[in-house]
DNA sequence: GAAAGTAGTTTCCTTTTGGAAACTGCTATC
DNA sequence: GATAGCAGTTTCCAAAAGGAAACTACTTTC
C-alpha cells in the first residue's frame, strides 16, 4: 500500500502552508525585519539615517531591500522638495499589520537567549 | 557635525534587534517553518512520513534542517525498536513555544492574500 | 530472490545571497 | 575650489543555500 501525505493534503493545512510560504518571500533575507523594525520606531528615516541605524548593512543591499519593501507595499518612498534632495522612508498602514508578527519574533528570541543562559548557568 | 545612530542605539533596541537575529538564525531556510508547523500538527512522525508531507523537499533537505532543528531542541529524534526501524521526530515542548510566532505567521500571509486579490478585483 | 519500504548520505551542480570598494552626480558649506 | 553630505548604482567576488539523482544498508513481504 503506498501512503500518501495526510496532514498537509487537509484544505486547512494547504493554505496555511501556502500562507508561510507567502509571508516568507516577502520577508525573507537578513535585513528585512530589521529595516521595518527600525520604521516602525522611527518614523521617517532617509537612506543615511537607515545606513547608520540598520547596523552592518551597506548601502547596496539596503537600497535593494528597500525596493522589495516598497514594491510590496511595505514602506513608502518620498522624495523631499529640499536642497539638497532628501528621499523620505517611512513604514506604510499596511506594513503596520507586521508589528504582531515582528514583535512575536522579538518575543521569541528574547526567550531563546534567556533559555540559552538559564541552561548554562545549571 | 556627524551623525550617529539614534533609535537602534538605546539598550531596548539593541536587545530587540538581537532577539530577531537570533530568532531568524534557528528558522531561517525555506524548510524550517513548515516541517515544525507540520510536526505540531501531527503529533509524531517518521522520515517518510515528514518526505511525504513536506511537499517539494527532498531528502537531502530534510535530513540536514531535521538536524538543525534537533540541536536546537526544538524537535526530538527517538529511535524505535522495530523491525524495521523506525524514527519518531516530533515537537519538543519548547518547539511548541514557537506556535505563536508560526501562527502569526500564517495569519499575516493569509491576510496578505486577500488583500492581493482584493485589489486585483477592484 | 526480487521488490518495496525503512532512514538516511554523497556527489555534483546551479542559483541565490550577501558584502566590499569604487564610482556617479548633485548641493551646500568652509 | 576643496570637502563633506545626500542618495544611491555598479562591479566583482565569495559563500551559502538548495535540488536532482544515485547510492548505502537493512528488513520484510510477495
Amino acid at each position: 500500500m503506498k501512503k500518501n501525505a495526510q496532514i498537509n493534503s487537509t484544505p486547512v493545512c494547504q493554505v496555511r502552508m501556502q500562507a508561510i510560504t507567502d509571508a516568507m518571500s516577502l520577508l525573507s533575507g537578513k535585513w528585512k525585519f530589521h529595516i521595518l523594525g527600525t520604521l516602525i520606531e522611527g518614523s521617517t528615516l532617509g537612506f543615511m539615517d537607515l545606513l547608520r541605524e540598520v547596523k552592518g548593512i551597506g548601502s547596496k543591499m539596503l537600497s535593494k531591500e528597500l525596493q522589495d519593501l516598497e514594491m510590496n507595499n511595505l514602506i513608502s518612498r518620498t522624495v523631499m522638495n529640499t536642497k539638497p534632495i532628501t528621499v523620505a522612508y517611512s513604514i506604510t498602514e499596511y506594513g503596520k499589520t507586521l508589528s504582531p508578527l515582528i514583535d512575536e519574533m522579538a518575543k521569541w528570541g528574547i526567550n531563546y537567549r534567556k533559555s540559552v543562559y538559564e541552561k548554562r548557568d545549571k
